[in-house]
DNA sequence: GCCATAACGCAAGTGGACTTGCGTTAGAAT
DNA sequence: ATTCTAACGCAAGTCCACTTGCGTTATGGC
């Protein structure tokens, strides 16, 4: 029963050609936006030929979807306004302005697009385990601000925070607008026994 | 300054057509699922040319997701349990298991590839807004049973119960389990204030 | 250094979304 | 009944995502 063990490479060659393909991407991605990517386009620029990228990336989808991702582990800016309330409304407002850009609905539909095999679940998986873990002291700091925090459930609160964000943005297509977001945050905070604002 | 006012054409064959194609289409969908369907296929089942469908339609995503929203007419269920807390559990279940299934996704990735030309943006909002509408009763009924709702924006209530499961439908891909719902909702009904469980 | 093979390059092709130009049919207004 | 023209039918073609087969390169293990 040999376990036919695939031995993947990373270093080397592969690696730069990763490098440059998902570069390109990007680089296409500001000048031409994402409707008119070809991946053409990405093996031209990158001078890697078309068939190495969809044998590795699969689809148009799923390339678009690892240099979006890529590029977001950069800036992700974990707000410290002093409240819990003030953090929470500047994640929720950066947040609806990044998905309401070109970049982020490009992202949006990437993600929603995507097959979903191993890697690219894995690959979502790791980026919102991330996400969730890097905004995990936002939440410590207002515990030892000594805001009373009745419920604990930082994963449920943030999902109750940007699914109405990710819902406007991708199937009502309303404009987010600063009331909007107000009230939301209210009503969360609320729920979640966060004090003060 | 002649209005160049183009007079549509609305009965008659146009109208054949139009629900010979939304049939078709259905069909094809049930038989061959989202991914599989092709306009040629649609096109040979309603016994539509191909040019004509992309004429009125101009994209697939389109006819797919006029297609989906015409079939959502039919059957939209307004629980009616007895109290608004069983009737927002009910609604978030029975939203959840549709989105889960092949025909939610095919709805729900229509909605979001399909163009935002001014045609399917109404199509889009007219939907929106009769989905809300019809929800209505369900706060009207709670009233009269004497519930208190210390809140009063429907609007704002749903979006917070919907936009979590069209969150992990779209984006995150985690299951939506039983427990997770009656947490969502339990958070939802605490910040309007809805009594009884 | 040598070898096995993962990953890449290249050519050629397939399939399906979408377009265009032009002639034809059939609502609707008069 | 006649006329205008929106909507349809048809043929042909373009573009691009994605595939396949085969030869070539260059890693990583020994």
């Amino acid at each position: 029963m040999t376990a036919t063990e695939v031995r993947r490479r990373q270093g080397g060659r592969s690696a730069r050609v990763r490098q440059a393909v998902l570069e390109a991407t990007l680089a296409v991605l500001r000048e031409s936006g994402p409707d008119q990517l070809t991946v053409a386009d990405v093996a031209r620029r990158s001078r890697v030929h078309e068939t190495s990228i969809y044998r590795r990336w699969g689809s148009r989808h799923n390339l678009m979807l690892d240099a979006l991702l890529g590029a977001q582990d950069q800036r992700m800016p974990v707000p410290n306004t002093g409240s819990l309330y003030g953090d929470l409304l500047a994640l929720a407002t950066e947040r609806a302005e990044y998905l309401s850009g070109s970049h982020g609905r490009a992202l949006l539909r990437s993600m929603v697009m995507s097959s979903d095999d191993a890697v690219l679940i894995e690959m979502r998986d790791d980026f919102l385990q991330a996400r969730f873990q890097s905004l995990k002291p936002l939440f410590d700091r207002a515990i030892d601000r000594g805001e009373s925090l009745v419920e604990t459930d930082p994963r449920l609160l943030l999902e109750m925070l940007f699914g109405p964000l990710y819902f406007r943005v991708l199937i009502s297509r309303e404009p987010i607008d600063r009331e909007f977001l107000e009230h939301l945050v209210d009503r969360v905070a609320a729920v979640f026994g966060i004090t003060g604002r």
